[in-house]
DNA sequence: AACTTGACTTCAA
DNA sequence: ATTGAAGCCAAGT
């Protein structure tokens, strides 16, 4: 009687699949573009258990602060941002600029859209 | 049933 | 810019 969590991690693989090269996001992000706003710790579970790693880009779903989430000395710490900056991603001290390399996602962009029907119809007052 | 554990986030110092 | 506390929630003990 899990199928609720099943149906959870197909949705975030779905949308990590999404992620293109070179930009990044976070667990946060996913897990609502998921449908469960309250689970981005749920994503990282899902990402570390995910039956076919070599398919997922995992590596492009960092903190909301832009910060690497494994422990610094770990070697998943240290594949995760060779495998970032393989892809062009610069990482500094284990943080990346969110605001050059953040995925817009398509949430993201109606929330831009709606921004800017509000804006409009101020304008139109 | 109670308590702990995270590859989290937000907010307030 | 950092740090810490509080909130979060399914899973595992």
């Amino acid at each position: 009687m899990t199928s609720r969590m099943d149906h959870f991690r197909q949705q975030v693989y779905y949308w990590v699949k999404k992620i293109p090269k070179g930009k990044v996001t976070s667990y946060g992000a996913i897990a609502k573009l998921a449908g469960f706003p309250r689970h981005a710790r749920h994503v990282s579970k899902a990402l570390g258990s995910a039956p076919d790693r070599k398919s997922l880009p995992w590596q492009r779903v960092i903190g909301a602060d832009g910060k690497i989430a494994f422990h610094p000395d770990s070697d998943h710490y240290a594949l995760q941002q060779t495998l970032l900056q393989k892809e062009g991603i610069r990482v500094i001290n284990g943080k990346v600029d969110m605001k050059r390399f953040s995925w817009e996602s398509p949430l993201q962009q109606s929330e831009h859209q709606t921004e800017n029907n509000m804006r409009a119809e101020e304008f139109f007052r």
